[in-house]
DNA sequence: GTCAATTACGTTCTCCGTAAGGATG
DNA sequence: CATCCTTACGGAGAACGTAATTGAC
């Protein structure tokens, strides 16, 4: 009792032309061949479905109902795979990401910006989210893809690194700071500090910072980082935020100037779940950001090495 | 690019148990074959549909769009092969009939009746046409089974003869021959006749009677039979009809008695389109209608021998 | 170590093509 | 007798089952 797509295409092709060679040519096949197929058809079926001599090939009652049905078999058939191998094609498809709000402001956008030109059809979804959320999205299958500054359980997802990013610090335009190429821990001794919200990825990998370094504690404390650019502007006191993030902050009257301290970095990795597969959109889309990583490294190492010389 | 409907419901039955051993148990399949059918499967598709370790089988995101179309495509199979099949199992279907109004009063439906009993499931619809017409249906597929006193050019029709039938008199019920048991040709001589319509097959048959028969022209021509029976009990003559068709001339005041006469006699034939297969359902009705015929000549044979000898 | 999916491999069966056969007009 | 469907038959490949292997927990 099965039924294969080639015999409802046999059965089509001849209900179409009435002829079998002309149908066994449709089906790049030989005339007994053919023939076959549809005897085997009608095998299956259970019941004869043409009624033929040599000169002549009709639908059988039963044909005639089997072919209202055959259409509909092979319909499906076109449209399910189409649309499978749509996805595969990247003519269609969707796309989700989690993201921290740092990189999903300017970063991270671009490079959908970009994907979307190559592949206008495939739907792309953004959710910022804060650290914890963005695991448990991927945990969850609700994204494809993390970009988190917490790598997560090896056995539950695999990680890459993309990049490292240093820490700016964010101070009034007419600070005495604002005027310099960068900024060390010495010279924030006794600052008043503005704290970002502790759930936040910025507030974890700056904790022994604040927590050790000797800061005037404003008691303020804010979720939003554009909040904390108007906080800096009003004067109630400087902040430390991710290199990404500075754009967020920045407004008239603000500055940002590079932090020179160690610990002061993060790495922010490329996330997936592990033993689950990627979907073709999806794929290309953290290959493209992998690459782009390579990129960047093969460019940057020659400065690296100046450096560290 | 097949796709055959032993893979669709492989697929399915991996994608509800979710384990291979299961699933192939389901599909009465080995579980290494069941896998390579898997395996297969993707490859037609060109996309890997589960991911799966030796612990884990889940859908990839291609696989979730298939499973909506392997489910749809499962469904039409079974819908598609559950109808063929209820139609060839007699559960369902239709036979179209054509035939003279005479045997569509009464011989007719009691056979259809007592198919409908055997086959509640089946329609049955009737079309109570004179002789051309009830070809021409045949011919133009409007009906399957035919019945009629023409069997028509048998390289078109193949047809089988009923039975034969006799015609009778009918004539006011205080009629001088009401009272006999049979009617000669010489009795009717001088007699007023209601002529029946010429396109019926009624006329056609007896139209050589009627053109040497000595009768007293009335000028009336009928062309149903209920008609008829009216006109010879108001007394404007009377009228030879089929054996069949008296039941529907009678009322009251009206009576028929045998005509003995040669050549007064007609066939009625079982016809099909030659060529073209019965459905099941009319196959079935028309081996009925051959069954009772046989029944009946076993059972009047012995008869006849004696009429004969 | 255990359980489940997969690979290896030999066998069976399906399915195709070529060539011959048969029916129809 | 020409056309077209079907049967006959041999070979290529598909698909199955058994047994061994790999991998995850």
């Amino acid at each position: 009792m099965n039924l294969s797509g080639r015999l409802v295409d046999a059965f089509i092709a001849l209900e179409e032309t009435r002829r079998f060679s002309l149908a066994a040519e449709r089906c790049n096949i030989s005339a007994p061949a053919f023939s076959q197929m549809i005897t085997r058809l009608e095998t299956q079926v259970g019941v004869r479905l043409f009624d033929r001599d040599t000169r002549k090939v009709t639908l059988t009652a039963e044909g005639e109902v089997f072919a209202q049905g055959a259409r509909r078999i092979a319909a499906e058939m076109r449209a399910t795979l189409a649309e499978v191998q749509g996805r595969v094609g990247l003519s269609s498809g969707r796309v989700q990401i989690a993201a921290p709000p740092s990189l999903s402001s300017w970063w991270l956008p671009r490079r959908m910006a970009r994907f979307r030109a190559d592949h206008p059809g495939i739907a792309l979804r953004l959710a910022d989210v804060v650290s914890d959320r963005c695991l448990d999205m991927l945990r969850s299958g609700e994204v494809d893809i993390g970009i988190n500054a917490q790598s997560g359980n090896p056995l539950e997802f695999d990680a890459v690194r993309l990049f490292q990013e240093g820490s700016w610090v964010v101070c009034p335009s007419d600070d005495a700071l604002a005027g310099q190429s960068h900024v060390t821990l010495r010279q924030l001794r006794h600052r008043k500090f503005i704290q970002t919200a502790r759930s936040g990825s910025v507030y974890q990998y700056l904790r022994h910072l604040v927590e050790h370094a000797d800061f005037e504690d404003t008691g303020l404390e804010v979720t939003h980082l554009s909040t904390l650019g108007g906080l800096v502007r009003a004067g109630f006191g400087v902040s430390i935020v991710p290199e990404h993030a500075v754009g967020i902050c920045l407004q008239k009257g603000v500055t940002a100037v590079p932090l020179q301290a160690e610990g002061t970095t993060r790495s922010i990795y490329l996330i997936r779940r592990r033993g689950h597969s990627l979907s073709s959109a999806a794929d290309v889309f953290w290959q493209m950001l992998l690459g782009e990583r390579d990129a960047d490294r093969a460019a940057t190492a020659p400065a690296r090495k100046r450096r560290a010389s």
